[in-house]
DNA sequence: TAGTGGTCTAGACCACAAA
DNA sequence: TTGTGGTCTAGACCACTAT
């Protein structure tokens, strides 16, 4: 009863060990350097590796970290900004840009429940599914499936171009013709599925911002995006103006200055 | 070398046992419903608990299950949709609508350097520091610190009123009078600051869409605002028209008809 | 083949909420 | 007081990458 409780707080060990590492993170180590291994890290810090592993995750989580099995932990260059909401949208590749959406696939199904709900169609109406990936700086940032009702693109006959890249193509271009009134937009968080994070590069589970997306056109709704961004290295930017510059280099400065 | 290696796929246990459980929560419970306890799971399914909980992270993770210390895991109702690009902005409270942000706090410090560099001022530049609450449903989804350099409200004196929900009234008062040209916005996933994380009721470290936005008006940028929203139960909308409208109702029916 | 991160186990104790 | 989820341990083995 008498005795002083000092430093009695209770702060999880891994929640320490994440401010300790992230601390590290900006003074002692460089982007693109690699960490000791876990093993020798726990152990550094006298915890068991699964605690240190906690900590791991959420400074991964944080876009800080970027883990490779087989290959080591290494820091994480400041998250990518990219655009999303760009009002124009001729649904073309974007080139050789930043901007750069890449047609994959193109097959035609049925659209998932959910999907069809939002396109405002009954369950079972053929869509066309269009496969497409993002390129950022040569690193692929997103996975999209983007699914055209085939009543959206009637000048589109199934037969004159096989599944691949080439009828993406035919879609996108039939889309662009029926031109754009406005668009709907939603972001949540999900967890890769395992064909996303094939393309992306990382393990099934892995965290992404699902950014579904709603196009009109003439009577309603025309086209539905689901396009799944890694949430490691993606900030999404929205807006009039050009995209946010946030590095961790100045978070450092204003640290140190204060 | 003869053997026959079917269904060798090695998928990890866990993410066989959250597409189990997945399918058992669309099928089996309803809204709300309370699941058996974790290591009762954990021996039904006869693995650790250990690789029973990695499951119930990621569905929590997706939204599809609330967790709470003390009293179990229930099936989480579908994400509530919240408009976050809104064209007006009156700095209001929203009153009783569902958009209401209520002021807390209300203070005067120098800004991180991060939030220094958005507002294009230096890092020891006085700010007011306001602090608001995001209420939907009666439910707190997001925790926002607004930073307003004191020179983008100058006539708003420090000394008028003291520290508190009051004297954030008179920042976002002033704050409407200068009017508003534009604004900038990001979207990223992190994971909460411990004050952060008691405002919305969870615990520090759950993931969360930290919403960035700049504001703009006459010469440069007048106020920058942190918001962090419950990545769990938010699905952040923008766009012209209403907010998307998906429920896990409908992602029922879907499987059920395919 | 060696070294890395990823998965998994079978325990233990703690913090918290409700009865 | 009881029962829940949250934290932590000290191991083990697996999948993958590089050499």
């Amino acid at each position: 009863m008498g005795t002083t409780q000092l430093e009695s707080v209770q702060e999880p060990k891994y929640w320490h060990l994440k401010t300790v590492l992230s601390e590290a993170l900006d003074s002692d180590f460089a982007v693109g350097e690699i960490l000791p291994n876990e093993r020798d890290l726990a152990a550094r810090f006298g915890v068991a590796r699964a605690t240190l592993r906690q900590a791991l995750e959420q400074l991964e989580l944080e876009g800080r970290l970027q883990r490779r099995r087989g290959v080591g932990t290494t820091v994480a260059p400041p998250r990518v900004g990219v655009a999303v909401a760009a009002v124009q949208h001729d649904w073309a590749d974007g080139g050789d840009t930043d901007e750069a959406w890449q047609p994959v696939e193109c097959t035609t199904a049925t659209a998932p429940a959910s999907v069809a709900a939002l396109l405002d169609i009954v369950a079972d109406a053929p869509v066309h599914v269009v496969r497409r990936i993002r390129l950022t700086h040569g690193q692929a940032v997103a996975a999209e499936l983007l699914y055209v009702p085939t009543s959206s693109v009637p000048e589109l006959s199934a037969i004159d171009v096989p599944s691949g890249p080439a009828r993406a193509r035919s879609v996108l271009r039939e889309l662009h013709r029926r031109g754009l009134d406005g668009q709907d937009r939603s972001v949540e968080l999900g967890s890769a599925r395992a064909d996303d994070a094939k393309e992306l590069d990382r393990l099934p589970g892995a965290p992404v911002l699902v950014v579904t997306t709603r196009y009109f056109a003439a009577p309603g709704t025309v086209a539905v995006s689901v396009a799944t961004y890694r949430a490691d290295t993606c900030r999404l930017t929205f807006g009039d103006s050009g995209a946010l510059e946030i590095s961790h280099d100045e978070q450092v400065e204003t640290r140190q200055a204060s």
